[in-house]
DNA sequence: AGAAGTATGAGGGCAACG
DNA sequence: CGTTGCCCTCATACTTCT
C-alpha cells in the first residue's frame, strides 16, 4: 500500500549544491510546488472517485476515457479481453501519443568532498567465518550429486541433465563420465537452443517477418507501425496484445532448470552467445529484475516490452546460502563476469555457524528458502518446541514432517535444543550481501527492516552480472536507479569498485530513501545523489534535463514491485496489471524515454 | 497511531507414476 | 499423456499491544 500511495511523504525539496567533480553541475531551478500541476498519477486518482475500476484499468494503460467507456458499452463489463481488442482495433487507426505533462520535481541533491572510500574498508563488513569443520549434511540425492559435480568443475546444467540421464542411483563417477561423453559428442553441435530450449524454440523475432498466418500479419503490421511511430503507447499495446495472444513465445514457456542464468562464477560453462535485437542495444545499459515464478505470461510480456530480450533466470542459491529465484532482463555483455570477493558462504551452517551445534541430523537443509518480508510468529516456534520436547530423541516421522514443513515455510534456523527461530534482520542483511546494519537505526522499525530486506536484491548475484561494467567505465558511471529499495544496485556497484558519479535514485518509501542516503554518506561517496520519491513524477522533461546535465545515463537499473506477482500473496496476485506491479510499465516508459532522448542527442 | 503479532492458501513447477 | 503428490513462494488483512 505504501508503494502506491501518492503522498509525497513530506519531501523537503531542496537542492543542496556542493563542490564536486567540476564538470557536471546540477541546475539551480527550484522545484515546483507539489500541488501546482497534476501529474499522471494524480489524474488517475482524481478519476477514481467518479469512474469504476475497469475504466481506470484501461485508462492506466493509456487509453482515453471516452474510448474505454465506449468499448465497455460495446462488449459488456465482463469481457475484458474483448474490450481490449476493441480498444486496440480503434487505436490502431491512430491516436495521439501520451502527452508529456509537467510535474513537480521532488528531489534533493547532495555531494561530498571526501575522498572515495577504499573498497576494502567496506569489505570489512563481510567477515564470513569459514570454519572448516566437517559438517556432513544429507540433502536430496540429486542435489548432493549435483553439488559434488559442480565442485568438480562441471557446468551445473550439464551435470543436472547427466544425473537425469544416468538415473538417480548412478554413482557420481559414472555421471561424470557421462558428462564427458556428452561434451565430446556435442563438441561442435551444441547450440544455444540446447541450453535454453523453451525460450528459443519458437524464434519469435523471425516470425514477424514471415506473415503466413493472419496473426502474424497483424503482428507484422503492428511492428511496422511501431517502428514508424516509435512511441511508448504503441509499443505497450503491441506488446500487450502479442503477449496475450500467446503466439510469440511458446504457451508453456518454462524456466530453465537448474536456474543458473547464462553463467555462474568459477564454472566453465558452455559460453552463451546471445544476439541482442537491434532495439535492445544500448546506450544506456539496463537491468531489470523481478520474481521468476510470476503468474503465467508475465515474463513473456516483460520480455516483449524490454526489446525481446530473453530473461536470465538465476537462483541466488548459487551465490549465497539462501534460495532467491529471480528473472533478469538486461542488455549487458555476458562475457568476463567476475564475482564479488570474498565469496559468501553457500550453506546455512557456514553462514550461521552458531546454528551448527543445534542442527538435528534429520533436518537435511543446507540452504534456506527465499527470504521474504514476514517472519514466523512466536506461537509457531513454541508449538515446534513443544512438539519436540514431548517426543523421543529422533522424533517420530509425523513430528519430523510437521517441524520440517514449518521450518522450510518460515526459514527457521536452530538456535537451541528443540528451539527454532526466524532469521534476525542482520542475518538477512548478511545473506543478501549488504553491509552489517545497513538497514538498522535511523528510525526504522524491525518490521520495516524485514519488509525492506525481503524486497531487496541479492547483492552478489546482481553484482556478478554488473561486474562487466567495471572495465568499461573506469571513471565511473551515471546511474538511474528505479525502485531503488534499500539500494541493492548501488551497494553492488560500490562493492565492485565502480565509482558512482551521478546517481538518480527513485524510491517511494521515505524509510528506504533514508537508508540509501545513510549508506551514501557513510561510504564517503564523492558523486551526486539525487533522490526522487515517485516514479510517476519522472517525466520526459525532467529526464532530458538530467541527461543533458550528466551527459546521459550509463545504466538504468531497477526491480519493479512484485506484490501482485509473488506466490506468497493470497489476496491480490493479479499479475502485471495489478496495482503495484503495473509500475513495470513505468520502468519501461522511463527506460524508453532515456533511450530516445539519448539517441537523439548523443 | 504505529509497531508487533498472528492467521490466512492458491498457483504452478516438477517428478514419479500408470 | 493425464494423475497424483510434493514442494516453494521479494505478501496481505486483521488483531493486539504499547
Amino acid at each position: 500500500m505504501e508503494l502506491i500511495s501518492d503522498s509525497d511523504d513530506g519531501d523537503t525539496s531542496e537542492w543542496e549544491t556542493d563542490e564536486d567533480d567540476g564538470d557536471e553541475r546540477p541546475p539551480l531551478n527550484p522545484p515546483l510546488p507539489s500541488a501546482s500541476v497534476a501529474g499522471p498519477s494524480q489524474k488517475v486518482s482524481e478519476a477514481s472517485s467518479s469512474r469504476p475500476d475497469l475504466v481506470l484499468h484501461f485508462m492506466a494503460m493509456g487509453f482515453s476515457e471516452d474510448m474505454v467507456v465506449k468499448a465497455i458499452e460495446e462488449n459488456g463489463e465482463g469481457n475484458t479481453e474483448a474490450i481490449l481488442e476493441t480498444l486496440l482495433t480503434h487505436s490502431a487507426i491512430g491516436i495521439s501519443p501520451l502527452k508529456r505533462e509537467q510535474s513537480p520535481v521532488d528531489c534533493t541533491l547532495s555531494s561530498d568532498e571526501d575522498v572515495l572510500g577504499d573498497d576494502l574498508s567496506d569489505m570489512s563488513n563481510f567477515e564470513y567465518s569459514s570454519e572448516d569443520e566437517e559438517y556432513t549434511v544429507e540433502c536430496s540425492d540429486k542435489d548432493r550429486k549435483l553439488s559434488i559435480l559442480i565442485d568438480m568443475g562441471f557446468p551445473a546444467d550439464e551435470a543436472s541433465s547427466a544425473i537425469t540421464r544416468c538415473g538417480p542411483t548412478a554413482p557420481v563417477l559414472e555421471i561424470a563420465d557421462s558428462i564427458h561423453a556428452a561434451q565430446l559428442a556435442a563438441e561442435s553441435a551444441l547450440t544455444e537452443d540446447d541450453l535454453f530450449p523453451s525460450w528459443s524454440e519458437d524464434k519469435p523475432m523471425a516470425s514477424y517477418a514471415c506473415g503466413s498466418s493472419v496473426k502474424n500479419k497483424r503482428k507484422y503490421y503492428e511492428m511496422k507501425k511501431m517502428n514508424e511511430r516509435g512511441c511508448f503507447l504503441d509499443r505497450k499495446k503491441a506488446c500487450f496484445r502479442q503477449a496475450n495472444m500467446g503466439d510469440g513465445f511458446p504457451s508453456g514457456s518454462s524456466i530453465p532448470k537448474p536456474m543458473i542464468g547464462f553463467s555462474l562464477p568459477n564454472q566453465k560453462m558452455k559460453p552463451v552467445n546471445r544476439m541482442l535485437p537491434e532495439a535492445a542495444i544500448g546506450p544506456p545499459y539496463f537491468y531489470y529484475e523481478n520474481v521468476a515464478l510470476a503468474p503465467k505470461g508475465v515474463w513473456e510480456t516483460i520480455s516483449r516490452f524490454l526489446y525481446d530480450i530473453e530473461p536470465e533466470f538465476v537462483d541466488s542459491k548459487f551465490f549465497c546460502a539462501a534460495n532467491r529465484k529471480r528473472g533478469y532482463v538486461h542488455n549487458l555483455p555476458i562475457q568476463n563476469r567476475f564475482p564479488l570477493q570474498p565469496l559468501p558462504p553457500r550453506t546455512v551452517q557456514e553462514a550461521l555457524p552458531m546454528t551448527k551445534k543445534w542442527w538435528p541430523t534429520w533436518d537435511h537443509r543446507t540452504q534456506l528458502n527465499c527470504l521474504q518480508t514476514c517472519i514466523a510468529s512466536a506461537k509457531l516456534t513454541e508449538r515446534i518446541r513443544s512438539a519436540l520436547v514431548n517426543s523421543e530423541d529422533p522424533p517420530p516421522e509425523r513430528v519430523q514432517r510437521f517441524v520440517m514443513n514449518e521450518c522450510k515455510k518460515w526459514n527457521l534456523v536452530w538456535v537451541g535444543l528443540h528451539k527454532v527461530a526466524p532469521l534476525e534482520p542482520d542475518e538477512m542483511e548478511m545473506l543478501l550481501g549488504f553491509p552489517r546494519d545497513h538497514t538498522r537505526g535511523g528510525g526504522i522499525s524491525r518490521t520495516e527492516r524485514y519488509r525492506s530486506l525481503g524486497n531487496s536484491f541479492q547483492v552478489d548475484t546482481v553484482a556478478y552480472h554488473l561486474s562487466v561494467l567495471k572495465e568499461m567505465f573506469p571513471n565511473g558511471i551515471n546511474l538511474l536507479s528505479l525502485f531503488s529499495g534499500i539500494g541493492g544496485a548501488e551497494v553492488a556497484l560500490n562493492r565492485l569498485g565502480i565509482h558512482l558519479r551521478n546517481v538518480v535514485s527513485v524510491e517511494l518509501s521515505e524509510i528506504n530513501r533514508n537508508i540509501i542516503r545513510g549508506w551514501w554518506e557513510q561510504t564517503n561517496q564523492t558523486g551526486n545523489l539525487i533522490e526522487i520519491a515517485d516514479v510517476q513524477h519522472l517525466n520526459g522533461d525532467k529526464l532530458e534535463q538530467m541527461i543533458n546535465m550528466f551527459g546521459g545515463f550509463d545504466l538504468v537499473i531497477g526491480g519493479s514491485p512484485c506484490n501482485n506477482l509473488a506466490g506468497s500473496n493470497r489476496y491480490s496476485r493479479d499479475g502485471l496489471e495489478g496495482k503495484e506491479s503495473a509500475l513495470f510499465y513505468d520502468y519501461f516508459r522511463i527506460l524508453d524515454l532515456v533511450k530516445n532522448i539519448m539517441g537523439k542527442s548523443f
